[in-house]
Order: C-alpha cells, then sequence, then structure tokens
DNA sequence: CTAATTTACTTGACTTTATCAACTAAATCG
DNA sequence: CGATTTAGTTGATAAAGTCAAGTAAATTAG
C-alpha cells in the first residue's frame, strides 16, 4: 500500500508537525512565564489596553469576548486602570448597564509605549531577515491565520 | 516616490502584519485564560509532562530551560507529581545533586491521555482541511517554526 | 587537603492572576 | 406589571508564578 510517496507527509507526520509547531510558538511567545521578565503589564493587560486603543466605543463585553476573557477578571483589571488614570468609565446614557470605556490621555500614553516596545520588536525580528525569507514568513502568518481566525475553539491541549 | 508596488508591502505594514499574527495565535491558543476551560492539567504541567516523557533521562534542569521556566516553580511541579505519584525522583549516583526523573506507569498513562487529546484536537482541525490546505499549512508552519525557534528571547510584547 | 565557589535543586514567603458563583441594577419581553 | 435577560461588579478562593534565601553535593583554588 502507497502512502505518501509524495511530498504530503501521513496524516500522523502532518499532526506531529502541526503540533511541533505550536509548542515551538508557545515557546517563542514565552507563554510559560507570564510577567517572570517583567514588562510594565501582564499581557492580559496589555491585550486589554490594546482593544480599548483600537476600538472606536470600547466596551466590556466586546472586550471580553475578542479576548475570551472571563468577565469579573476583566471588570478588575478595568477597574484598576481606573484608579491608576488609565482609563475612564462612565454609564451610557442609553443603557444605564453598559459602560463607556475610554483610555485618557495617560492611558493613550501607556498604551502608546507598549505599542511601540511591540512595534520595535517586531521590528528587530523582521528587520534579521532579509527581503525574500521576511516575505515568505508573512505570506505563512497570513496563510495560518486565515485557518485559525475563525476558530473560535478553546485550544486546551497546546502539547 | 514609489514603494512596494508589488507585493512586498512597506515594512510598516509588515510589521503590523507580523503583530497581527501573533494577536490571532495567542488569541487561538487561549494564552489570555489558562485553566479556565480547565483541562486536566494546567499548560505549564503539561507541557512538563511532555518534557518528562520525551526525554531519555530527564533531569530538571534541562525541563526548566527547554521550557524557560522558574526552577522554583518547576521543582513545585517536579514535587506535586511525585505525590500524585505520576513522577519518581531519585539522587543520581554520579551526581548526589542531581535527581533523575521518571515517569511511573501512572504517569505515563496521564501523559497519553493529553498526547491523545493533543493529537485529537490537532486532528480535528486539520481533518477539516483538505489535503492542499493542509500542505500548505504546515509548510507556512514549517517556516516560521524555521525563523522562530532558534530566537531563545523573551518576546515581552504580543501585542 | 581544606576553604571558597559553583551547581542543582528546594523551600519560604509572598504577590498576582484567574475562576466562578452570587449579586445589583437596568432593559426588554410577554 | 412581573419575569427574564443582559451588563457588569463583587466576594471568596484557588491556583500560578516569582524571587530570594537555604541546603547540600561537587568542583576549583590555594
Amino acid at each position: 500500500m502507497m502512502v505518501a510517496a509524495d511530498g504530503t507527509g501521513s496524516m500522523a507526520a502532518e499532526i506531529a508537525r502541526f503540533r511541533r509547531f505550536n509548542r515551538v510558538y508557545t515557546r517563542y511567545l514565552g507563554t510559560l512565564r507570564e510577567g517572570m521578565h517583567s514588562s510594565e503589564f501582564p499581557l492580559a493587560e496589555a491585550r486589554v489596553l490594546y482593544e480599548m486603543a483600537t476600538r472606536e466605543a470600547p466596551r466590556s463585553a466586546e472586550i471580553a469576548v475578542a479576548l475570551d476573557m472571563d468577565a469579573g477578571y476583566l471588570s478588575r483589571i478595568l477597574k484598576k486602570f481606573e484608579e491608576k488614570g488609565l482609563v475612564r468609565r462612565k454609564a451610557s446614557k442609553r443603557d444605564a448597564r453598559v459602560a463607556e470605556l475610554a483610555l485618557t490621555a495617560k492611558g493613550r500614553a501607556a498604551f502608546r509605549k507598549l505599542d511601540d516596545g511591540a512595534e520595535e520588536q517586531a521590528r528587530a525580528t523582521l528587520g534579521g531577515l532579509g527581503a525574500g525569507a521576511r516575505v515568505e514568513l508573512l505570506h505563512a502568518m497570513q496563510l495560518i491565520e486565515r485557518i485559525v481566525a475563525p476558530d473560535p475553539e478553546p485550544k486546551a491541549y497546546v502539547l
């Protein structure tokens, strides 16, 4: 029986490669040592800031969905941000249940700093690459993104 | 001035794409909700199990390096595993400082379960794809892996 | 050979993160 | 109106993760 004599690879081999990528990439992202090399904000907070900064009129529920994050947890983060003067919350006139969120100037500044850091880091990685490799890399990322982005399922097993 | 009228993209655009991939992928991996949909082991523990299961004679320091994980934290995880009967630790005859680690039968069983889950999950993702897309995806992953794997730097800013 | 250093890992002492259920309060539906 | 649903907050913990100090064995230097 002839299986995968071409470049296709057996299903088992494909699965192994897929999984290896996840391991390598989580390692690359530092998933296992949150905060260890303490950047100013832990990832969750940074991402909340990001969502706030890139939305017109951010609302808690939106952010929670976007980040797949517990609402209570998010609420506390937002409270903390408010105490630090990064975020303003005020009840919507329309619907008094919803809090209209906004970054303060200070919040925007904090975000900008993070954003610059991320930009810098990305630049450093891409910069060491050569135009060809860069194009390939970006192409690869876009491809993966298209496959993976629409999947809302929690991936419990990055192993 | 003509910039990137081909498919190349400006540097800024490339950076944006690179960063978006990281955001999408961390979301996909569920980085922001560790344990939320409680799988049997939190990611850190699962990965430790993985390292143990895939090494000949695992040692604590090796695993800590492989996973970029705090040694103290790892020590506790190992202790917990030992208490649960998943791991055996005994001092090396050679060097009494180093603990020779080994999975017990129970530990191997626990790993197998996780491993099967991961396999299953990977299979589900790949299975919904069609041979062509699958080949492309794996190819893309391999490419990214090659670029990213050798980089030991902690990526603080996935933003 | 002994004393200082280094290596390998463990422990104490916390701080942060994260979860989940219970709880207000406002809006909507029947 | 009363019953639900929706939005977000809180209490109560649990779990994760960090960092420094500590123990003990091995290595190195004098």
